[in-house]
DNA sequence: TTTTAATATTGCAATATTACGATAAAGATG
DNA sequence: CATCTTTATCGTAATATTGCAATATTAAAA
């Protein structure tokens, strides 16, 4: 095949898994670094910051944004791309639980 | 193409890439909890409780390992696996961190 | 030793991702 | 209006992922 059996997991499964797809490429991680770090949000020189082609660095932006891990304001021609804090936050929440979880647990191996 | 581009990115970036990548699939996301839910690791079960062929299951588990979410203990002829707490600490760090360094900023969007 | 049980590996088809050149679209600027 | 700047989209080649049947491996059990 080559298409995920989504249809069988929970939305919180997915929901999950949306998330952590959409970071898992350097690229990505590279690019909501850079958001970090530049606490105003003009952006655009991702492409100059970043080792990629504009083309590629505006199909990883679209991804994180249709994940829901960066917004988009239209500012003139350019564009003000800014991390959504609610998706990180979502993701902190779930990995502090399962740590929280494991905490309890005594692990065998 | 359809290679990532990893040599330009950092180690550190590369290596939460690899997490996020492991958990990219609701499979293993479903795998992951359901190793948190068992408090006991006795697996293999895995296959019964998700809809996917065994080999399917094991791919999975394989790629976890690699990705060093999961660690397996051979217990005869079955294997124990069970998570690997420092991959999921290293990511709930990982986006604490993020959030607290957004919390000091006037996101604009 | 033969059988059974649990897991891994191989091979392959279907599909998805990655990357980028070329080009389009949309607003700013002269 | 013509042009420049910025970003998006299209098309396409290279590669990776997903899923499973078939088969191999390994160790316990009979």
């Amino acid at each position: 095949m080559g298409a995920s059996k989504t249809d069988f997991f929970t939305d919180k499964q997915n929901g999950i898994a949306t998330l952590t797809k959409a970071l898992a490429h350097p690229a990505r991680i590279a690019i909501i670094e850079y958001l970090v770090k530049v606490d105003s949000c003009i952006c655009g020189d991702i492409v100059n910051e970043l080792p990629l082609a504009q083309p590629t660095i505006s199909q990883h932006l679209k991804e994180l944004k249709i994940a829901g891990l960066i917004k988009g304001n239209v500012e003139g021609n350019a564009i003000c791309y800014c991390i959504d804090e609610k998706a990180i936050t979502k993701l902190q929440d779930y990995f502090a639980n399962i740590s929280a979880k494991l905490q309890k647990k005594n692990t065998c191996c």
